[in-house]
RNA sequence: GCCCAUAUGGCUCAGGGGUAGAGCACUUCCUUGGUAAGGAAGAGGUCGUGAGUUCAAGUCUCACUAUGGGCUCCA
């Protein structure tokens, strides 16, 4: 037996221990390695250490479920005492001098009565029994320490040396709201101190890149305490970026045959009612009072399109419409949840709404994935596509839910796009496909939708006049491309790291004038520049220099372009990279062209 | 909403039961410089809000608000 073999892979792609194997295993060896079948064993057999740890530290601690996720492992546990972040170095420790103990992994397997007993007075562990089928379980010691647990886990503790704790959190038990709340610990683990390093450096990487950070350092938003949590301010460098995004959008939406309207903020609640808001999702919407009736503030967009759509009567030929708004909603989410930019109460999404006839969902839903496609690729994200399909509040009857389901499954499967499914994440109206894309430190964050609804036409009796002079009722589809200009804005810092693309960019130009009498001519070729729909700044100072360039680069700005005596005598300009601190020189024709082709780039 | 943590000048942070510090930013003056911080002077906070403990509270306790990490939920 090698000195690294921590377990085995079978043929069905199960991890089997080297308990469990017993002395003879013809499955594939798993070496003591940074692989991601060595990295589910160590990590498992860590968290079982950490728990070992916790007992020794906290006796009344009493375990849950210590499970192997994407980025490490946690466990699930109840103590007395708080635990908090500082407590994370005392169970390292308390980890560190366990393995010096050198205890072996071993596992027994009792009978699951055997079990129940063994752990009668644990309710904890009667739980997670409760959630076993099976008549065997599995029990591991190492020393005194015993948990039920199926495994795998390494041989022996030496394997792991290499470990983190990363944070403490609340998590309820099973995951449910209502169950009470248990204290979790994150850990990561590696097979070497190298590839830990690594990752504590990523995660110091990602840091840097948080929108809010960057967002603070570029003054492109704010939030304050005084006016309420979620609730974004839009600082004038954030408020530029947005315009431009709204600009590029607003245009390719012209380009695909939308037509911008506009719908009120502000409804009477009746209208909440007959939507289906008032019952699936008046939890989260604000509510007032105006002489003495009812009004929401619009949680969603619809209600306002179905309204316009009304107002004339349709024909056939007018089908698909498609009204697009930057609809500003309110959605009165827990505050435990908000998160920056990512996650807010007020929040503005590029919302379209396409009224069409069934025969035209498929269609429709493939222009709006083009749609989203050609904002991706012009921005370089990398997007999954997420089917969701009916959840438990719902309207409707499931038999047009299925439709509706198999409707969109259709328009990708047509079109071997790739998709997954999430079971019962679909809207309270109808069945969804969801655009993830991913946050600087691997966190996933919904933009884009397209959703299918058969219900609101029906609740609001949309009509049009179809071929054969008959009343028929059309198919709303619910779509954004971005989801929310905070959400995606929030992103797309992180994704840029700040350093945004020209045609993004709130400050594209800084020019720096090498001393008062070039000033003149900068501030010419600053005006210029705002002709042609440039942002640009000059930066005359009573400041050295070098302190203006640096002050400059430090903006994230695309361009610094630096003026002197050399420059207003040859009509030019001196373009400083900010990358490779390199600059050349254009004349000012050359450098127009240069702008004008970068801001076309954000075209699509 | 729940669990844990945090809350000090515009920003980033130090301090810590006896009436507040740094760097950057800001203001003024000197400096007019060819590619990442020229020099000097100055202004600015009562330490998130409200109670409590104490002779004395930024410093301890509690509540609230906000923020961060999670749970749950969602664009």
């Amino acid at each position: 037996m090698s000195e690294n073999l921590i377990g085995y892979l079978d043929d069905q792609g199960n991890i089997i221990d080297t308990q469990s194997a017993g002395e003879s295993c013809s499955a594939t060896p798993i070496e003591y390695d940074n692989s991601e079948k060595a990295l589910e064993i160590i990590r498992h057999s860590t968290a079982h250490l950490m728990a070992q740890a916790i007992k020794e530290l906290y006796p009344d601690a009493q375990f849950f479920v210590g499970p192997v996720v994407d980025e490490g492992f946690y466990y699930d546990f109840r103590v007395s005492e708080k635990i908090g972040e500082e407590d994370l170095k005392k169970i390292e420790k308390k980890m560190k001098e366990l393995i010096k103990k050198k205890y072996k992994i071993e596992k027994y397997e009792i009978s699951k009565e055997e079990a129940l007993e063994k752990f009668a007075d644990d309710d904890l562990k009667q739980a997670v029994l409760s959630r076993i089928p099976d008549e065997r379980v599995s029990i591991y010691k190492q020393g005194e320490f015993e948990d039920l647990c199926r495994g795998p886990h390494v041989p022996a503790l030496r394997f792991l040396n290499n470990f983190k704790l990363t944070r403490v959190a609340g998590a309820y038990l099973g995951g449910d709201e209502n169950a009470e709340m248990l204290t979790r610990i994150y850990g990561v683990a590696f097979a070497t101190k190298e590839a830990l390093k690594e990752y504590m450096t990523m995660l110091e990487e990602a840091k840097k890149r948080d929108h809010r950070k960057i967002g603070t350092e570029m003054e492109l938003f704010m939030f304050n305490e005084e006016s309420g949590a979620g609730l974004p301010f839009w600082m004038p460098q954030g408020a530029k970026l947005r315009y431009k995004l709204e600009q590029i959008l607003h245009k390719a939406h012209l380009i695909r045959g939308y037509e911008p309207v506009r719908g009120p903020e502000i409804l009477k609640a009746d209208m909440w009612r007959t939507s289906g808001h008032y019952a699936c999702y008046g939890e989260n919407m604000y509510l007032t009072e105006i002489d003495g009736q009812e009004y929401g503030i619009k949680p969603m967009n619809c209600i306002g399109h179905i309204q316009i759509f009304k107002q004339t009567q349709k024909s056939y030929r007018d089908l698909p419409l498609r009204y697009y708004e930057y609809g500003v909603v309110h959605r009165h989410e827990k505050s435990g949840v908000l998160h920056g930019l990512l996650r807010v109460r007020e929040f503005t999404q590029d919302d379209a709404h396409i009224f069409c006839t069934p025969e035209q969902i498929a269609p429709e839903v493939l222009d709006v994935v083009e749609f989203v496609d050609s904002v991706m690729k012009l921005f370089g994200f990398e997007y999954r596509m997420e089917i969701a399909t009916k959840p438990e509040k719902a309207i409707g009857e499931d038999a047009v839910w299925e439709m509706a389901t198999q409707g969109l499954k259709d328009a990708l499967e047509g079109n071997n796009l790739p998709y997954t499914i999430d079971e019962g994440g679909g809207a309270f109206y109808g069945p969804k496909i969801d655009i993830k894309i991913t946050d600087a430190i691997g966190r996933k964050w919904q933009c884009g939708t397209i959703q299918v609804d058969f219900n609101l036409p029906e609740r609001f009796d949309v009509e049009y006049v179809a071929e054969d002079n008959t009343r028929k009722r059309p198919v709303m589809l619910h779509r954004a491309i971005l989801g929310s200009f905070e959400r995606f804005i929030g992103i797309l810092t992180e994704h840029y790291a700040g350093e945004f693309p020209f045609f993004l960019a709130p400050t594209q130009v800084i020019f720096v004038p090498i001393s008062e009498t070039h000033a003149d001519y900068a501030f010419a070729l600053k005006k210029k520049l705002r002709m042609a729909g440039i942002d640009a700044e000059v930066y005359d100072r009573n400041e050295s220099l070098n302190k203006r360039i640096r002050t400059a680069e430090k903006k994230r700005v695309p361009y610094v372009v630096i003026v002197g005596d050399e420059e207003v005598v040859n009509n030019s300009v001196a373009i400083r990279n900010r990358r490779t601190r390199e600059q050349y020189n254009l004349t000012q024709d050359e450098f127009m062209v240069e702008l004008t082709k970068q801001l076309t780039e954000g075209t699509i």
